[in-house]
DNA sequence: GTTTTAATTTAGATTTGCCTAAAAAAATAT
DNA sequence: ATATTTTTTTAGGCAAATCTAAATTAAAAC
């Protein structure tokens, strides 16, 4: 197996998670390392000369099936060490991904492996996000309405039931479309609308009725 | 708590093994690291200004105590890992140290202090070696007649059990007395008497007699 | 369809940790 | 004591990963 970098790791993993839908841009890329634009262009030639991303100048990136494989491998570890700090180690459960953060870092896939098995082969990890499996399978989230989205959970949109022309603007306007990324701030009982936020803007509300037609994935 | 490279944790771990033997040079350490002399020379002039290591040019070098300190911490986290590695996940004994070579820099105290605790505050690891606890207190080998010291092992006088006017006169004439670090570097079985070499000083030699009545501990 | 703005890339530096080759110091041998 | 050998340090460079500032390209606004 070959061996990458933690920042190379890094990368791989937040491409990962930005990818859901459609391409990720330099700048979001950037914005989720804590680093300068400059950098990840640095680092995206890297990764293409190792085969680990499609990227063209100008026009985002996206894994090749390879980086997708390291992506998951890293995310295994990941989760698989929140796991162990949770259950084992009796960490609360907003401590464990810092220190998981360092150890998913730690490359032996037999170390990986037979944590797995100590573990008892563990489905999910303490924040309920799936853990692959050691050959990179990963469960998929299943599709819920925007309505049944738990706050603070960040998801994309994957379908739209009602495709009128005037839902469509509205949508537009609002600047939501397949693949966006989005959580839930607050939920209004009274109307059922709902305060939203959008990666990389401020918040806003849309109705209850636009939600209904709004079906979103878990962000992984 | 400060933060260490990999790179300078790897020195400081292996100065500190070395230094039982005596101070530490360059080619003794770049053999240990499989490195350079050169890169060992670059490492710890950085190493002395941040006061882990005292180092003259041409001279050698041992840990500060704040280094020691670090060296400790280091070995804890790296004999817990090999412990869990070996009681949890069933690592054969051979297999422990390179997956915790690894895992030893991951820094986090809490998550030290937890797997000591869930490992159930083991006192050896998987080789026998002590386990530094959470203070870096690591059993010290118990004391042993300087007659006894094997050759080339460093050692501090801890005891002298003769407290003669005549023995410390002549003690204070070799410049030995409690603390003072030395190791044996030739033994002459026809009359028992010792080549010593103080720390830093040349070569002297002491009678059979007088090593009968001085009492070390091996140096860490 | 220009112009203005925003995003992205390039160019050139910096830091860390390592290297080789040469110089300097210490140890050893004669 | 001097010459030779060994050890250590210095000098100069390289690769990884980052940065700032400037240039370029794409997107948005008018």
């Amino acid at each position: 197996m070959l061996n990458y970098s933690t920042s190379e790791e890094n990368y791989i993993k937040a491409i990962y998670h930005l990818q859901k839908e459609g391409t990720v841009t330099t700048n979001e890329l950037a914005a989720e390392l804590s680093t300068r634009p400059a950098s990840v262009t640095d680092m995206m030639k890297k990764l293409r000369t190792k085969k680990l991303v499609h990227y063209e100048a100008y026009k985002g990136f996206r894994l090749t099936p390879e980086g997708r494989k390291l992506a998951l491998i890293i995310i295994r570890r990941h989760r698989l060490w929140e796991f162990f700090l949770a259950e084992k180690l009796k960490f609360s459960w907003d401590e464990v991904h810092a220190v998981a953060e360092d150890l998913e870092h730690v490359s032996s896939k037999k170390l990986i492996d037979k944590l797995d098995e100590f573990l008892g082969f563990p489905r999910y990890d303490p924040h309920g996000d799936p853990i692959p499996d050691a050959n990179g399978k990963i469960e998929t989230s299943k599709q819920v309405c925007l309505i049944d989205l738990p706050l603070n959970k960040a998801a994309v949109v994957c379908y739209v039931s009602d495709q009128s022309t005037e839902m469509l603007e509205l949508l537009s306007h609002k600047k939501i479309g397949l693949g966006t990324r989005l959580e839930i701030k607050k939920k209004f009982s009274f109307d059922q609308s709902l305060e939203i936020k959008l990666r990389q803007q401020s918040a806003t509300t849309i109705s209850g009725d636009l939600a209904k037609n709004i079906f979103v994935k878990y962000d992984e």
